[in-house]
RNA sequence: GCGCCUGUAGCUCAGCUGGAUAGAGUACUCGGCUACGAACCGAGCGGUCGGGAGUUCGAAUCUCUCCAGGCGUACCA
């Protein structure tokens, strides 16, 4: 309909430079939008307003002009001038009818699109650290970014969707000397644990099923361990040169041993991540490794071709990338002085692998700490001649937690720590990922764990499936008092449904595949959540004004047919942010 | 210090590629079930869109400046 409009202003236009009213060498860009009040018609343009200068007319002369040029159509109404000089449509009823037919012909499929033509788009999120169990701070991540992929799916991107382990460097190295010191406990030595060690419990729990798997294969007495380690932090020392030491000497001790105790760690908690995105309904085409990029080399090679276009130096003792001509900062560390590659280098190295793996677009989501990175990427994947503005990177900021009034601490020590499934076992993944899904991720939020719970009319999670349920609660209640719903009838009734609360509904509906294409390209699935809260109150609103089981078959259809409508477009948008359409709760 | 982000109703937030009278939810006040589900609906109350200046037919939206808050500024990941 947008597109017919559209078209008619289109001839309009080329009629006033054939009279030359108008420059015959403008091509103006023709803007038409949905009005915000009934009052204003169904689409409004604002082309008489800026064209009004290069016609030399007052803009509402122009206005009359346009109009009077305008040719006609049959689900035009009427065509008004209003304000300043904004083209008004009407559209007739029928136009706004024809969305029932739409809508229960393509059901399921009703507002998908192919707008993004089997393009390959990658998306990458959460690609949290596999040293501890996900928290709700990686919630939002992971449940914005599985919207973001699946509402590109639904305008006909082809997505894949992966996460990026960090299975290798020091923080791998300290979880596993962190695993075996509370493994050491187990077999009844007495080991101090270092300060920047992982203190959660879950590192107990991962060296008791080592110790009972394995007993004491990987016992080492106590003091051979502790032997000439500089002090901890508690002890006046460093707690960083400790705890290097540490992993030298557990390296040592363990010989091949270590890559036990490393796996094991890994797999225990990378078993966790998965099972924890899993309940939220996030699964992955594709679990990257960084080990792999270091095994084949690929490091090394991303490396070696910075260093043949000439991006690399050496200061002291550190090999550098010279990041401040391309934008960044500063130059950045590639390889410390001890000879390790940073995590800097892991990611060239991984950014280039996406790109060299054919995507039109990828897409990483990160958390707002991160924004800082963003220009030493651009900057390398420049250095390296790659097309850096198919990288997109989406920042997602932190949800504060409350429960209430009250603030929930965060911090590790405390103990107070929420994980992820802690979130889900209280809240509920329906809830949970509607609240994270309602806010712009770009915002700073607080998440009401009160609120999220409550299973009263406080939660907007309830108030949408309300609406989906009542619909089918409606249907119940026909069967009881004997009628049947004639579909065939309905549609050729459709006339009858002139209520205003009828033809909101209507224009509502119709909305639905523009919010769809709208929240995925600009990857806001909260435009959706805000749509079907719309939608919803719509309905609500119409429900408390009117019956729909009237003794007219006529009309009694015509709404059922309505209804009908507008629960698939209700379960449409549910199932598309994955969350549950109930028949009855 | 420098860089990025954010200041909209008492609270939580939409609206931001310039458009018509700035919107929801919540809180508060009042009203609606002998109704197809009251987990609902209706009405009211509530705003110098952080302050100031500029750009123009028109600014919450764009530019500049100031104020306030968050984050970043590692040979950590």
């Amino acid at each position: 309909m947008k597109q017919t409009l559209k078209s008619l202003i289109e001839q309009a236009i080329i009629t006033l430079q054939t009279q030359d009213i108008l420059d015959k060498t403008l091509t103006p860009k023709i803007t038409l939008e949905r009005t915000r009040d009934t009052s204003h018609g169904d689409f409004a343009s604002n082309i008489a307003l800026s064209l009004a200068k290069s016609a030399k007319m007052n803009p509402k002369a122009f206005a009359e002009k346009i109009i009077a040029a305008l040719p006609a159509h049959e689900m035009v109404h009427k065509v008004d001038i209003a304000g300043p000089g904004f083209i008004n449509f009407f559209l007739n009823q029928q136009a706004l009818h024809q969305i029932i037919p739409q809508i229960h012909q393509h059901a399921e499929k009703f507002g998908v699109s192919n707008l993004g033509a089997g393009k390959k788009i990658q998306v990458e999120f959460v690609s949290a650290n596999p040293t501890g169990p996900l928290h709700v701070g990686h919630g939002r991540g992971a449940v914005y970014g599985s919207a973001v992929a699946d509402l590109l799916e639904a305008v006909g991107f082809e997505v894949d969707r992966e996460y990026y382990v960090n299975d290798a460097g020091r923080q791998m190295d300290i979880l596993a000397t962190s695993i075996w010191l509370r493994y050491l406990d187990e077999c009844g030595e007495e080991v101090s644990f270092p300060v920047n060690g992982y203190r959660g419990q879950y590192v107990y729990e991962i060296a008791k099923k080592l110790h009972d798997d394995a007993h004491n294969e990987y016992r080492h007495p106590a003091n051979l361990i502790l032997e000439d380690i500089p002090a901890d932090e508690a002890q006046g020392g460093d707690k960083e040169i400790h705890i290097d030491a540490l992993i030298a000497r557990t390296k040592v001790l363990l010989g091949t041993q270590y890559k036990d105790i490393f796996q094991a760690g890994l797999s225990f908690i990378l078993n966790d991540i998965k099972d924890d995105l899993s309940s939220f309904g996030i699964d992955y085409h594709t679990w990257f490794s960084e080990r792999q990029l270091m095994d084949t080399g690929a490091i090394k090679k991303s490396l070696t071709r910075l260093e043949n276009e000439g991006f690399l130096y050496t200061k002291n003792g550190a090999v550098w990338f010279k990041s401040e001509s391309l934008g960044d900062e500063k130059d950045r560390v590639v390889v410390r002085d001890n000879g390790q590659t940073t995590y800097f280098a892991s990611d060239i190295a991984y950014h280039l692998n996406k790109l060299e793996r054919g995507y039109d677009q990828i897409i990483n989501i990160w958390g707002a700490d991160h924004h800082g990175y963003i220009p030493r990427i651009n900057a390398a994947l420049t250095a390296l001649g790659a097309e850096a503005k198919k990288l997109t990177v989406l920042l997602v900021q932190f949800a504060v937690l409350y429960r209430g009034e009250e603030k929930v601490s965060m911090s590790t020590r405390s103990g107070e720590f929420v994980t992820l499934r802690h979130l889900r076992e209280e809240v509920g993944k329906d809830a949970a990922r509607f609240f994270y899904l309602m806010r712009r991720s770009d915002q700073h939020m607080d998440f009401d764990l009160k609120l999220a719970t409550s299973k009263t009319n406080e939660n907007p999670v309830f108030y949408v499936q309300y609406a989906h349920a009542r619909i089918c609660s409606i249907f119940k209640q026909m069967q009881e008092q004997q009628f049947i719903c004639d579909s065939k009838l309905g549609m050729k009734n459709l006339a009858l449904l002139t209520q205003e609360h009828e033809s909101a509904l209507l224009k509502k509906l119709a909305l639905y595949p523009e919010v769809l294409e709208k929240a995925a390209l600009n990857y806001e699935p909260h435009q959706l959540v805000q749509y079907l809260r719309e939608l919803a109150t719509a309905f609500h609103t119409y429900y408390n004004a009117h019956q729909f089981l009237v003794p007219d078959a006529n009309l009694r259809n015509a709404r059922l047919t309505l209804i009908i409508a507008i629960r698939q477009v209700l379960a449409n948008g549910l199932n598309l942010l994955d969350i549950q359409s109930p028949e009855a709760m």
